[in-house]
RNA sequence: GCCCCCAUCGUCCAGUGGCCUAGGACGCCGCCCUUUCAAGGCGGUAACACGGGUUCGAAUCCCGUUGGGGGUGCCA
């Protein structure tokens, strides 16, 4: 095979573009990319009972916001009609299709009465229906042989075509299945690899006998990828489970992150190494090393990931991504900056630095119960001498970091914040100033944050705190 | 039911007959550092599903069992 490899991801816009399909679209690009081939697009339409069209602006939405992209146009198969009913043509021409009538509770009937499996019986095999309402065509399966066929991550895959039973090419309603249009497509684009989710498994004897039947010489080479997995072990759906690209996006998770973490769901690159640009990947990826059982899409993770991506970022462009998850804009973004290091090295998530920084910027702050009991109520007398030791210290204390610690520092020496050894435990004793000034226990590094925060602000809240003891 | 596939730490990957007293990562636990929380450093916990073969030698090859998943639609 030296033509370079065209690969395609057809998704049909009857939902979201969930993690499962965006792992699918990156091992297409993954492997496209790494032998120099293209990545097309196609949108399979054709049920137009179930589309939502626009949902496909979600999808080219979300493969653009992981970074990855396609080649060339996107593909509507419903472009396609003609195509697919001329195909059917020759089907039924060939007597390789037929007509029936049948309806699906009949079907059922019948395999509940005969006892046997489930499924289409053949029944109107021979009874040379014609086109009409209700009617729909059926491929007409070979009753022996066998459909094998090589796939890259499983190796060689043996079907019996008797166990095919006949399936449907058109509906009723005259448009194509998947089973017809996206053979009839994938000839016609000149797919050479076929890179789909396991669940493709079974379709792939229909796709080679209607390919055969039809006479077609297209013969992609195959790759059924492991199905990602929620922790109950089940294929991650999108009813069950929260898993829509966008939603990431939403929680604050860095594309970047998203593809790096996702590309080490059913491969891992030989060296060990798991967090590395994207270019790198590329270079070491390939279909054939990708594993072969399913895999749990683990978020906690993926959060691990992506604070890695957070803290490699330098601060402006750290600026750049929180922008559109902060409340209130450029005053957020004001006392953000000169802390904006600390903040990064602390969050996991985009979303967790509005509620990091808030305090700084917010007139009024509220305490947050438990933070007041665990580190002002429970130090008690303790706790109100170091509120008024702080004002005191603070009051005078030229207002830059090192002044402010060296305040604190005394001031938790003189509340009795000391230790047997004569060692101040500024540990405990900033819980009472953190708690007044921010509200809560936890936050990034107090003395930076009461330079962002001013004198006044600081002197204000620690009174407010010290008059509720 | 039938068909297809899968089977190494809780999870994701490494391992392709001897380098394995099974390695890395996430998580978890402990210690250190430390103004909280993180980050960082150090250490630890934890797996070859089971039974037969093949072989001088099996996590690695074969068969079976068990378990799990996918499919079985006029969805894709």
């Amino acid at each position: 095979m030296s033509s370079r490899p065209r690969l395609r991801f057809a998704p049909s816009p009857t939902g979201y573009l969930h993690v499962g399909g965006a792992r699918t679209v990156l091992f297409n690009w993954l492997y496209a990319r790494r032998h120099g081939g293209e990545m097309l697009l196609r949108i399979e339409d054709t049920d137009t009972e179930r589309n939502r069209p626009e949902l496909t602006d979600n999808i080219l939405e979300m493969i653009e916001w992981l970074g990855l992209g396609w080649d060339g146009e996107v593909v509507h198969q419903s472009d396609n009609l003609d195509s697919h009913r001329a195909a059917a043509d020759k089907l039924l021409g060939a007597g390789r299709a037929y007509w029936c009538d049948c309806t699906p509770e009949q079907i059922q009937q019948r395999a509940r009465e005969r006892g046997g499996p489930p499924g289409y019986d053949g029944h109107c095999r021979d009874r040379g229906l014609g086109p009409g309402p209700g009617t729909a065509l059926r491929f007409r399966t070979p009753d022996e042989g066998t459909t094998e066929f090589d796939d890259l991550v499983r190796g060689r895959v043996s079907f019996e075509n008797r166990v095919l039973e006949d399936f449907v090419l058109v509906r009723a309603n005259g448009t194509p299945t998947f089973l017809l249009a996206n053979l009839v497509d994938d000839a016609e684009m000149g797919i050479t690899h076929v890179v789909r989710g396991e669940e493709h498994v079974n379709g792939t004897p229909k796709y080679l006998l209607i390919g055969e039947a039809l006479g077609l010489d297209h013969h992609p080479t195959f790759a059924h990828l492991p199905i990602l997995v929620n922790e109950q072990r089940k294929k991650l759906s999108k009813r069950r489970d929260s898993v829509s690209v966008a939603t990431f996006r939403d929680e604050g998770y860095l594309p970047e992150a998203m593809v790096n973490y996702m590309a080490l769901l059913g491969w891992g690159p030989p060296d060990g190494v798991e967090i590395r640009p994207l270019e790198e990947i590329v270079a070491l990826f390939d279909l054939a090393d990708v594993t072969q059982s399913p895999a749990f899409f683990d978020v906690r993770k993926l959060q691990h990931f992506n604070a890695e991506y957070i803290r490699a970022l330098d601060t402006e462009a750290f600026l750049d991504r929180v922008r559109p998850f902060l409340a209130h804009g450029v005053a957020t973004e004001e006392v953000l900056r000169p802390i904006a290091p600390l903040v990064q090295e602390r969050v996991r998530l985009l979303t967790e630095v509005e509620p990091m920084v808030d305090f700084l910027r917010d007139e009024a702050i509220a305490y947050d119960d438990a933070s007041w009991q665990k580190h002002v109520a429970k130090h008690g007398d303790r706790a109100a001498a170091m509120l008024d030791a702080a004002v005191a210290a603070l009051a005078a204390a030229p207002w830059d970091r090192d002044a402010i610690e060296a305040a604190l520092h005394s001031a938790a020496s003189e509340a009795g914040f000391v230790n047997p050894e004569g060692k101040v435990q500024m540990a405990k004793a900033q819980g009472p100033v953190r708690v007044a000034v921010t509200g809560r226990g936890v936050g990034p590094p107090l003395y930076e944050s009461l330079v962002v925060l001013g004198r006044e602000r600081t002197l204000a809240r620690l009174k407010d705190a010290r008059a509720r003891l």
